[in-house]
RNA sequence: UCCUGAGUAGCUCAAUGGCAGAGCAUCCGGCUGUUAACCGGAGGGUUGUAGGUUCGAGUCCUACCUCAGGAGCCA
């Protein structure tokens, strides 16, 4: 017998298939009987009739439990009462498993409840949805780039030192060395954009951050390219591009996924060119006037960045912030030294930052007294000094968060829901 | 790390210091077009842990544990 998926059942109106899949629901009025079965890729609705089928065939489906695995065999037919529209008319049934007390029920649980089920709870219809969406957004920053001439070169997860000095990171035993999990690619792209022109990385980034809001993680996942000769505007631009392109495939891409978690679509479809550019001297002043307390020279507090954030309705783009409140690597403008050539995206509704990034130091002068100030350990630095001795450009990129990306887009609260499995503080299971 | 709140049936939640409850899930029965189906019945409890106050504590007090929300921290 011939097995489909369920989203190619409509390529199949009349013909006898197999669907291999889960029972996600049961419903039964006597002598009807309506199993909902998921396989990854739909929910199909079939259905049996007692009397139509044998006594066995119907005890048999009768029996079945929420998620017991099965193979289904039926007549595809046309159907609108269904959910999808397709509908099976059951003429046989393989059961695989019988599933006992499955602990996630159609019924409402808590969070906490179904972060210990998360393993389970992938399975949930709006889970799925939300990764489905994520699998786009990933896509879409792979096809952005790849399509621009970039080229993917990874970056290493064990690094040699702390290097930034700034963020706490993941110590970890390297043979007879010390080591730590990675917290950005970038300084490993600024060498392969050096070989490659540009450059980008996609890859696992680690933070030991003892941060407990709805916009952290401890493990998460981005997108960093890095571009030779680039200055501000140029990196500006590629970043304003690149989520135009993003928010765009998944509304031309996923509109069902976005249906189920119930996403206003309308706010998606206003993210395009050009976005509000905004220096951060205007952003204090903005802000000031609204009531914030902040002074010129602090970085934004969170209800600054949601405050502004929630101003505009599309992202917003803050550049030339102060070159104090920066990494070491940040190219100083060069009119107004006290403020660095930076740009952070934040994203509208609240959401905040999503995009971090801007022009990199390129005279080796500079850069080495920029180690000295911030304490950094010279040696560990050579490799990365080099890249000004040898052939230095002026040269930028930026990172982007794709959980913050994925959070934003589904339009949903926390971060946890964007990654399949969250590291969280304090919480690593499952 | 700090602040706030919450822990009661498998899950979500009620219960003025005075009999431990409901809905869902489970099991049994009924129903030929259901959409979180519906209707009837049954089983299900060391009220997070340890101490204290009281004639009497799920409820009040102390400590601890766990979880949630927020802050700080965080290219």
């Amino acid at each position: 017998m011939r097995s489909v998926y369920v989203d190619d059942l409509q390529n199949h109106v009349g013909e006898t298939v197999t669907v291999r899949g889960w029972l996600y629901s049961k419903r039964s009025s006597g002598k009807l009987l309506f199993l909902i079965v998921r396989d990854g890729a739909g929910l199909a609705q079939c259905v049996l009739f007692k009397g139509a089928v044998s006594p066995e065939l119907f005890e048999l489906a009768d029996s079945l439990t929420q998620e017991s695995s099965l193979k289904v065999t039926g007549e595809v037919k046309k159907e609108e009462r269904a959910p999808g529209g397709y509908e099976i008319s059951v003429t046989g049934l393989e059961v695989v498993q019988i599933t006992k007390d499955y602990p996630i029920t159609p019924k409402e649980h808590g969070t906490a409840f179904l972060m210990e089920h998360r393993h389970l709870w992938l399975r949930s219809s709006r889970q799925h949805s939300i990764l489905r969406v994520r699998h786009e957004i990933i896509k879409a920053c792979r096809d952005f780039f790849d399509s621009r001439g970039f080229t993917l070169v990874d970056t290493p997860i064990f690094t040699p030192a702390a290097c930034e000095g700034t963020t706490t990171l993941f110590e970890t035993q390297y043979f007879d060395q010390k080591a730590y999990l990675t917290q950005s690619g970038q300084l490993y792209n600024e060498a392969t954009a050096a070989a490659f022109g540009k450059s980008y990385c996609f890859g696992p980034t680690f933070r030991a951050e003892k941060s407990k809001t709805r916009r952290h993680l401890m493990e998460f996942w981005m997108v960093e390219p890095e571009v030779c000769f680039a200055e501000l505007e140029e990196v500006m631009q590629l970043a304003e591009n690149l989520v135009v392109f993003v928010v765009q495939r998944v509304l031309e891409n996923r509109q069902e996924d976005l249906k189920v978690i119930e996403r206003d679509i309308a706010k998606l479809e206003q993210v395009r060119s050009p976005f509000p550019r905004l220096s951060y001297d205007e952003a204090v002043k903005t802000l000031r006037e609204s009531g914030s307390g902040i002074e010129w020279g602090d970085d934004f507090g969170a209800a600054d960045e949601t405050m502004l954030s929630l101003m505009h309705d599309r992202p917003v783009m803050v550049h030339r912030y102060p070159t104090s409140v920066k990494a070491f690597y940040m190219q100083p403008d060069a009119s107004r030294p006290e403020v660095a050539l930076c740009v952070d995206v934040l994203a509208p509704e609240g959401y905040g930052e999503i995009i971090g990034g801007g022009q990199r130091v390129h005279e080796e002068s500079l850069l080495r007294q920029r180690i000295a100030e911030h304490h950094l350990p010279e040696e560990a630095f050579r490799w990365y000094v080099d890249l000004r001795k040898y052939g230095a450009t002026p040269h930028g990129g930026f990172g982007m968060g794709i959980e913050r990306v994925v959070a934003w887009v589904c339009g949903i609260e926390h971060v946890r829901e964007t990654i399949p499995f969250p590291r969280m503080l304090y919480k690593i299971y499952p």
